[in-house]
DNA sequence: TCCTAGTTAGTGAGTACCTACTTACCTAGG
DNA sequence: CCTAGGTAAGTAGGTACTCACTAACTAGGA
């Protein structure tokens, strides 16, 4: 590993304890094992390294939604959304704090935005991949055309997302038998909605 | 309007465009019209005056609360759903910012857990109110007995916490029409889950 | 095989600035 | 005269960032 992803490392690690503000250059470099300058020679400045670590760092859901477009049809419907919310709930769960801390700081955030913009990225994603697959069981007749997939996609990811921001607030583990419940329980409750007939 | 509450405005006010982290006493001081050394005299120091910002000015769903609480049995559920979104949409929007700043300091989310706890007040409230609501209705037999009214609150003010936390993101405006249009497909996609056998 | 010059990766010791917080003082009302 | 509310002018410590420097390695010409 180069320098410079030990000190992306560092970085990430001191700021998902110490916090995104109280992030300070001095303790990047010695959790890197470097000096303060060598941070310097790598990167611009500070933000310069913040948005590099944001780049590096967050989790990204793509993979989950790779899979997930290759899933219609197969498997039952209630399945495979109970499945979309446990990924969705770890997913979200790893990346809140960090994506959350950046609201401390609207240039960063503006920063980060359109950097991710041109990228592709965004928080919107998983749900665009979701509806996708909503759309495509409704083309396959698994569910019923007038139901919205945009919503149905909204509803169960918001869910997972609530679940993560309150593990995140009280400080919690993720507790895997209460994930499956409640994956469970959300897939339950949206399948019957979309599938049948009012 | 006392000394007390014209600081915690401006500290409010100067938290939710300067950001939570960089906000500086001058700055509250400045914004307030008086000088540093005042703030000092009305709080013991920068971390009780956040708290008691937190306290002050934290919008509340309280009173939406309340009147969803009188409301089963009058009504179309699906007409209260809608507007309980609606208003879960703006309580979100309004929240958010402030909310999510905290986790940028670990050591303030802790404080303000406790002293939230201590008061009774917290996130997942809304969740529970609406909840309670749910369960009145499905009691009133308008909701079919095997349905789980937690998870049809999780996933109702899940996407309405969701649609909040885009909004942030993207830092645009709320635009009533899209709320309303929004608020009611979930409404919608719930009701039809949550009322119909399979 | 040496000598030399350039490059790369890194550092110790600062600097200029900003921050939360304090002190000594003032002033008006009761 | 005392006290509550207010201030100007600090202080001590922390912050991002810089600069002059070193040591190790590389390339190439005589």
């Amino acid at each position: 590993m180069n320098t410079r992803d030990k000190i992306l490392d560092a970085a990430a690690h001191v700021m998902r304890t110490r916090g995104f503000a109280r992030t300070t250059t001095k303790e990047i470099a010695r959790a890197a094992g470097y000096s303060e300058a060598t941070l310097y020679k790598h990167f611009q400045d500070k933000t310069d390294l913040f948005l590099a670590v944001l780049h590096a760092k967050l989790p990204t859901f793509r993979p989950f939604a790779e899979e997930l477009a290759r899933k219609p049809g197969a498997g039952s419907l209630r399945d495979n959304l109970a499945a979309t919310a446990r990924a969705a709930i770890e997913f979200y769960r790893e990346s809140f704090p960090m994506t959350a801390s950046i609201f401390a700081e609207p240039d960063l955030l503006a920063a980060h935005r359109t950097s991710a913009a041109r990228r592709g990225a965004g928080p919107h994603r998983p749900v665009e991949a979701l509806a996708r697959y909503l759309r495509a069981e409704q083309e396959a007749g698994r569910i019923r055309p007038e139901a919205d997939p945009d919503a149905g996609a909204a509803l169960l990811l918001g869910a997972c997302l609530q679940y993560a921001f309150l593990l995140s607030f009280a400080q919690r583990e993720l507790d895997p038998q209460a994930v499956e419940a409640y994956a469970g329980s959300l897939a339950d409750t949206l399948v019957t909605g979309l599938t049948t007939a009012r």
